[in-house]
RNA sequence: GUCCCCUUCGUCUAGAGGCCUAGGACAUUACCCUUUCACGGUAAGUACGCGGGUUCGAAUCCCGCAGGGGACGCCA
């Protein structure tokens, strides 16, 4: 068999949501899996919507989510002299020929149809048999149409759906190249595919109804056919198709909200593909296992509560140094001083348990960083007359044991025994006092990483 | 409207005629742990869209229906 080819080839039009996202990462995974190549195309031939920065955009969340490509990024705007060449020889056979009917009279034609019951389809009307002696109409570009075959169907099996078969009289002659010689999508997607030698067509299951026309061009072209594998549609959390206006989000925007990139590698390559009971893998394991056979034919609707799920699994066994170097801008951006403080990687390792999202970290990593003054109220509720002994007692104690937590652990004990009181009847307003807040991980573990030092100073606020 | 595709717990899915009184995961609820908040642990509830067949036996095969999605562009 020879090497398998894939592609991914997004139009920059718009954002590059999840479902681009999960479409490139299925062909990448592939062509990999097959130890095959793996190119990155870049489908703007509508010239009015495409953008530079829409491409960046591609660019930027391939290489977050670590897809990398054998060839490209190549522009199908740069490949407009090759598209013409094999236009001119389809013209010049009759496989395509100019249709001059106008934008007016097509849409007259459809709705007409329409109002009959029936699929609005062109009509052939200036198919080379029909326009024999017809007035070609003054000032009208002509497009280019590609000759459908009238009869039989086209059915090919594929790799996700199975067999599916249309007759070609549900299809007509599409127009393959517009008014200023620029090629369509179903056109310019055959040549390119042909020209780059795809073995397998991984894409979207929107682009179902297209392949069979695409099948006839590649007939037309006396080409081998590749095989085709339609996705699934991802869904929004409302269940609803992702789109613009209806929460669709930039691959982007996660990095930005806090997760892993192998955490959203790991929930997509789940969300409508499947491996028995596996859940959580890295991806090695992914690209071993990866077939086309296991993918879902039905749509799967994104669930964030999982997606958090999966980064929460990730965040723990992150390196916390790693983590540090990502939580650090976002725990100055709350405006918190990284100068003077404890280590950022001991924190995050004492609190990324916690954590499903590196906001949640920098949030939880925050009262390190802060000025640490509690509300006058909190202290007053905690820091009663009562307990303001055994505080005496605590900040003498750790005045003078070794600063480790199991000491520390161990003065908070004895203070404890000698007070008489519970834990928490001193541990809040130590928290109060130091951390400026009741809610902290464990104790000990909190004086230590504030050091000797801040804490017997803050305890002795209190006195 | 016409054509194409899809249909198992709230969600992602396992399941390719008997192993299914339908398994796993997320979420939910309860309990446990506990030094607050969490983490963690244990347990529970919840699904084969509907109707006909075929078969000794159907979530699995066939037909119909319903519902959902997609396409019908000089967008991709």
């Amino acid at each position: 068999m020879t090497q398998v080819r894939t592609r991914f080839a997004p139009s920059p039009t718009g954002m590059m949501h999840l479902g681009n996202a999960r479409a490139g990462l299925f062909s990448w995974a592939y062509a990999r899996h097959h130890g095959g190549q793996f190119i990155l195309r870049i489908e703007d031939t509508d010239l009015e919507r495409s953008t530079e920065a829409a491409i960046k955009v591609i660019l930027d969340s391939m290489a977050w989510l670590g897809l990398d490509y054998d060839e490209g990024p190549i522009r199908q705007t740069a490949r407009l002299d090759r598209y013409r060449a094999v236009l001119d020889e389809m013209l010049a056979d009759g496989r395509a020929y100019k249709c001059y009917a106008s934008r007016e009279e097509l849409e007259a034609l459809r709705e007409e149809q329409r109002a009959r019951g029936l699929k609005p389809r062109y009509d052939g009307r200036w198919r080379p048999e029909n326009a024999q002696g017809k007035a070609i109409p003054e000032g009208v570009k002509p497009v280019i149409r590609f000759r459908n075959p009238d009869n039989g169907d086209v059915s090919w099996t594929d790799l996700v759906k199975g067999e599916i078969s249309i007759s070609n009289t549900e299809l007509d002659d599409l127009v393959i190249a517009r008014a200023d010689f620029v090629p369509t999508y179903n056109f310019a997607v055959v040549v390119d595919d042909l020209d780059m030698a795809i073995t397998h067509v991984v894409r979207g299951d929107d682009h179902v109804n297209n392949t069979p026309r695409q099948i006839n061009i590649y007939r037309a072209l006396k080409a081998p056919v590749p095989q085709f594998a339609h996705l699934p549609t991802i869904l929004g959390p409302d269940g609803e198709k992702l789109s613009k206006r209806h929460g669709a989000v930039s691959v982007m925007q996660y990095p930005a909200d806090g997760y892993l990139p192998e955490a959203l590698f790991n929930y997509l390559a789940r969300l409508g593909w499947s491996h028995g009971d596996a859940e959580k893998f890295p991806r090695e394991k992914f690209l071993e296992w990866f077939d086309l056979a296991q993918v879902s034919r039905s749509a799967a609707q994104f669930d964030q509560a999982k997606l958090a799920w999966l980064n929460h699994e990730y965040i723990k066994e992150a390196d916390n140094d790693r983590l540090a170097g990502l939580v650090a801008p976002l725990i100055e951006a709350l405006g918190g001083k990284l100068e003077g403080a404890p280590d950022l990687a001991r924190v995050v390792a004492l609190v990324k348990d916690r954590a499903h999202t590196l906001h949640d970290i920098a949030n939880a990593a925050l009262l390190f960083y802060a000025n640490g003054k509690a509300d006058p109220a909190l202290l007053a509720q905690h820091v009663t007359d009562a307990v303001k002994p055994a505080l005496a007692t605590l900040r003498e104690k750790l005045g003078a044991v070794a600063w480790e937590k199991p000491a520390i652990a161990a003065a908070v004990k004895e203070t404890l025994t000698q007070h008489g009181l519970k834990m928490p009847q001193l541990a809040m307003p130590v928290r109060a006092l130091v951390a400026g807040q009741t809610q902290t991980p464990s104790l000990d573990a909190v004086l230590e990483l504030f050091g000797r030092e801040r804490v017997l100073s803050a305890l002795g606020t209190s006195l």
